[in-house]
DNA sequence: AGGTACCGTGGGAGCGCTCCCACAGGTGAT
DNA sequence: ATCACCTGTGGGAGCGCTCCCACGGTACCT
């Protein structure tokens, strides 16, 4: 019977065959007990299920991906470099939720970096091969190819941070709006009067959000919006420590600063010690994201809370729903599902 | 032909087949183009590189997997939760050096947490189903079981920091004796009488390691080694500031502190600060890792750099070496490989 | 001329699954 | 008794590759 000779049979693990063998059935019926199709009567079950256990059968993942055509995996791809992945607490809480999310199932997940040219490379040469079933898309530019790619794949992907208000992608993401504005409401209830923003990347639309949140909430208390309390950042420490030095030297009589992320907060802190800006008592300083961050800062950062964990939760589930879903191949952009969830404002000693 | 009917053939990617009939040779020719194989005439090739191009042809990754009994998959497996990953910039550097040098290959880097017992137990399932070709194990404690499967499952794998001495497995470690050496000489030759040690945790070889370093330096230089001057921590920065408080009380005319890990520095910085003693005035401290918190604490911190990035690459290396060499599942152990490299200690202004 | 050696090449068999068709046996309506 | 229709089951065919054997051709010996 056997003809590769040499490939070692015998002592290999057992396969599906072999365990239908043992339990006195056919290969189809095990197949049915190991993927839990209800077509089984009990004995039949337990009988497979005895076989299985006693021959420690364990599924070989290979052939079942080339018989269904599906990976049971699915990519998380972070399109930025490493650096920053393990600098920004946003994508280790990403990481966590999703993770959380996954540990009931059997889905596997692959964290991909797609940072440098390079990277991208591989990673369309990955998706092209149709390594995964589904991708989860974080922290996404403006004008990143990456999704018109998967598009033309037809692969699921949804995406955390929409591109634009007309993401064609399904989009999971917090009301950064919303956040934005709660942000400055509380520093108008705490009676400050010149507010300042540290913006995020500009080209990431949630940045966008939150300056217009900003703008409206000033606007709506009656403060005169002025484009000089606005500086751009880039997420970064170094951006936030820049851009409040440049706030300061334009504006010295400013006396709250809103930053688009704790990490952009804590560079801003940096510069307000250095010129002498005591927290809050001379500049009230609010965050996002609510990160460890935020936490640990001295004093102790305000910060606009995102259900990050919960944000990666859901981009699970719904990336499942479309991968399960996976039959009308045109259907799509129907019904484009935008999920937004609510944040929240951790008040702290900075404010 | 078609039975399977619904699966949509046609606009499906194209397979070995098509490409070999659109080369006009057989599947297996161009089975050895696409693999390198040397067997193969130059204008044979040519066509067959043509006609991959043409129509765009990937490999079937599952197909290829089932055929040839391989994944081209290794794992990278740490035994931590996720938040110590996260927290412990030896873990991202080691991924960025494992990824570097895995970026020249066709392998696939899989990261897995194996923190709780839920995760662990996924991780045995995982690896019982031998869903990748080698494992790469980070951080292992000495009671640690998973080395002992990974050897039963006949998976090949590679240790970083050998859980003893008689370490089965091939690995790879900084030489933490030298290490500790070098960092109690530095010590001393500053004329630093009093110096204490800030262990790491003592189930992990190499802290034991640099325990034995710190002593035997201490001895030759002449000084009597004090077991109250040595504190048990855990690498963790609340570990450091909690030994560096304990050895306050029992030995507040210490003028020096090594501590066993950058984060636990920084740990032990906080607890001086608290007592009052100004780094290096009154207390010299060293550090161990040399990592991006060694740079930017304040004052900088003078700290021992293992390699990590070098170590990364030299895993992958062993651990390539032993799937590429798969062939004789009894003759291991005979040639145990433990790798060692070298560290140098990196002075700044805290010593 | 015949023999031996070694290319480069084609294609059969098989990897371990899933999918689906066929079929036996039971149930209830006609 | 006949038909229709379920449910549970067995097993053929096929997923797209790799491995290997066999074969024709050329090159170099005797």
């Amino acid at each position: 019977m056997a003809s590769h000779g040499a490939r070692g049979r015998s002592g290999g693990r057992p396969t599906l065959e072999e365990v239908a063998a043992r339990a006195g059935v056919g290969r189809g019926t095990v197949s049915r007990v190991i993927n839990g199709s209800p077509r089984v009567s009990d004995a039949t079950r337990a009988a497979v299920e005895a076989a299985v256990a006693e021959l420690g059968y364990v599924p070989n993942t290979a052939a079942r991906a080339l018989a269904a055509n599906r990976t049971d995996a699915i990519a998380l791809v972070v399109p930025e470099p490493e650096t920053r992945f393990f600098a920004e607490p946003y994508f280790s809480d990403m990481l966590r939720g999703v993770g959380a999310a996954l540990s009931d199932t059997e889905m596997q997940l692959l964290l991909i970096f797609a940072g440098s040219d390079r990277e991208r490379q591989r990673l369309a040469q990955y998706l092209a091969a149709h390594r995964v079933d589904g991708v989860l898309l974080v922290s996404v530019h403006a004008d990143d190819p990456l999704p018109d790619m998967l598009s033309q794949l037809e692969i699921p992907a949804v995406i955390s941070g929409p591109r634009s208000a007309a993401e064609t992608l399904t989009s999971v993401d917090s009301d950064n709006y919303g956040g934005a504005r709660q942000a400055v409401e509380h520093l108008v209830g705490r009676g400050r009067r010149t507010i300042a923003h540290i913006t995020g990347r500009l080209d990431v639309y949630g940045a966008q959000r939150r300056i217009d949140g900003y703008r409206d909430a000033l606007r709506d208390a009656g403060h005169e919006a002025d484009d000089l309390l606005i500086e751009p950042g880039d997420f970064s420490e170094e951006g936030g420590r820049r851009a409040m030095a440049a706030l300061l030297e334009r504006r010295p009589d400013l006396d709250a600063v809103f930053a688009a992320s704790d990490v952009t907060a804590a560079g801003a802190r940096q510069a307000l010690r250095e010129a002498g800006r005591r927290i809050p008592d001379d500049v009230a300083l609010v965050g996002y994201d609510d990160s460890a961050i935020a936490r640990h800062m001295d004093p102790p950062l305000t910060s606009v809370r995102q259900p990050i964990q919960e944000m990666g939760r859901a981009m699970i589930d719904l990336l499942l729903a479309e991968v399960a879903d996976r039959r009308p191949p045109a259907s799509r952009g129907l019904e484009r599902r935008q999920m937004v969830l609510a944040t929240e404002l951790v008040g702290r000693a900075s404010s």
